[in-house]
DNA sequence: TTGAAAGCGGTACCAT
DNA sequence: ATGGTACCGCTTTCAA
């Protein structure tokens, strides 16, 4: 019969009656105030140390008015994308001393509430694409960045480039001698994969040309399955909304033995690991660098007001990451050189 | 000049002058307590609803003695394994009510230190690979789950499987005729990697071979650079610790010129997607059912006290999930009907 | 330098 | 059914 391990946390009343001093004394001498006497510092110290004494987080944060923590909502996590833009907004939160509260919306039923639960739970939080509505962003009362997503008014957002870029893609095919083009996305479901349609056929119409999008949701198998109906009549071109969907449909493309790039060019948008075994041409983004921005944009925006509340807000930012194509295999026969392996 | 748009939260105290009542009466008809008039409940809802009032978290965590919220603990999120296992864990989580609390360990100056922070942040928390020392988990006073990583005594574990299926994969190399195997990991870094390690072994010591375990990191480029040197002399077989080693071999070997699998035989471990479009022979394992499997345990042992105080501690549960060979081109010429796509 | 006490914003027991 | 009030565990002002 060993006791318990699962023992009752030990509060400052009781470091407090230990170390015979008030608990103000021993919230003073455990954050290092410079009002308390070395000696008693040491003799707190000791207390706290023998009854493993650890401040309740619920408590501080009470007294405080804060929570030290940020909330990151986003979509999912099974592409590679949400993911490292967590990571990136994790590492930098952590090093501004903010924990880190997830939300996915995926298959929630209740989104709103959910936001708002989070809400209640931090002191700030990035939005990514559009898991929540304008008008929903719109009630949060509390410093927000939106990331990949429209912006609203008064709150700052940080996007990646997506239409001149896009643009730029289209330009490049309309190189490979690429006439007929269709878009492989639904430009109404994120407003990333809408500013990607809208690049591609300003560049397009440079060329006097058009492309139809055909709605896909963004996972490999939805590209495949739209694929296989495309590809009875192949166009010249089929530029996808993201890899996912891209490689998805180099897979229709092997079981309808079509050869990419020479009967079909295939492009796709994030560069993930798999695009570069697939030889996907495709474009590459700072994902990392856009969660890391948003975390350090929240922590400024946290802190501006404590730091100095007269200061009169800042107005909204607004950033814009670049992006970068990355040219490889299956939008078109290149020379050797103007190749990425 | 308008007003401010960060307002003050409102509290049950403004709510309960409103609409005329006491606190007790304001969170008794917030809650929905039968013991609150039809009428009265109206009224405070109505006058919660015109303050837009939403109860404070911290003073009803405070209150109820529970966060409402478990932690996760994992190395990074580079890979899609660990965003995966987040993300089982994040659904399931909230399903039952609670919100999830990440922290990576990788680049973070003091890991012991973030972690005894987490734990006073939530109800319990996962505990993902080598993240932390046996010596720190056994020292923490919540409910815990260790996921892939060896258990603790008195602590809950879930892991897939790693031995067993490497001893087949073992076989099944030898099935193709290869003789001479290198391991290319570090068995010290990482208990999975330890187990895939000693299953090879324990495969390949039936035909009385064996095999030497060339230390690397789990990523691409390390699998790359350490296949430079290994290529000049290569083995007939290559097994990688996981696929993104692997695949930092294949493409090492493409620049050597070497063919795989005609050359040398190349195994991963994972099934990214990127093996799929690399032909990578490798290993899948149900990573989502291990972080959902992880929030569900999780909140039978953060319920199991409260419910029936007087119930003898469950014993600590053991798990390993099963895990399944995939059988691509990268480890031998195969009969077609035996390859998958 | 130290202590007493007033919050922080709720929940729930005990009366009425 | 409702109100008063004692917590929950900490920070911080005000006095001493």
């Amino acid at each position: 019969m060993k006791a318990l391990s699962k023992t009752k946390a030990a509060t400052i009343y009781e470091v407090a009656r230990r170390a015979g001093v008030s608990i103000a004394t021993v919230s003073r001498a455990l954050r290092d105030s410079s009002l308390v006497t070395e000696q008693t510092r040491a003799r707190v110290h000791a207390a706290a140390a023998e009854l493993h004494f650890t401040p309740s987080r619920l408590g501080r944060s009470l007294a405080e008015g804060r929570h030290a923590a940020n909330g990151i909502v986003f979509p999912d996590l099974v592409g590679p994308y949400y993911a490292e833009v967590v990571l990136g907004y994790e590492e930098t939160a952590a090093e501004l001393g903010a924990s880190v509260l997830i939300l996915t919306t995926h298959g929630r039923r209740d989104t709103v509430a959910a936001v708002r639960d989070l809400a209640g739970r931090v002191d700030g939080m990035a939005i990514i694409s559009d898991t929540v509505g304008d008008d929903v962003v719109a009630g949060l009362d509390l410093p927000l960045v939106l990331v990949a997503r429209p912006p609203v008014d008064g709150v700052d957002t940080i996007r990646t480039r997506n239409e001149r870029t896009a643009t730029e893609l289209a330009t490049h095919l309309l190189g490979h001698g690429h006439r007929r083009f269709v878009f492989l996305g639904d430009p109404q479901a994120a407003p990333d994969v809408a500013g990607r349609y809208a690049g591609l056929r300003a560049g397009l119409r440079t060329a006097g040309l058009n492309a139809p999008a055909v709605p896909c949701e963004l996972r490999l198998e939805a590209g495949t399955a739209a694929a296989h109906d495309l590809l009875r009549d192949p166009p010249d071109a089929l530029v996808c909304a993201n890899d996912e969907v891209a490689l998805g449909v180099l897979l229709a493309a092997e079981q309808a033995g079509l050869d990419v790039p020479r009967d079909l060019a295939v492009t796709g948008w994030d560069d993930l690991l798999a695009a570069r075994f697939a030889g996907l041409s495709t474009v590459r983004q700072p994902i990392r660098e856009l969660g890391a921005t948003a975390a350090r944009w929240l922590h400024g925006r946290i802190h501006e007001r404590t730091a100095d509340p007269d200061s009169r807000p800042v107005a909204a930012r607004r950033r814009v990451l670049p992006t970068q194509l990355v040219v490889r295999r299956s939008c078109g026969t290149h020379p050797p050189e103007a190749r990425e392996s």
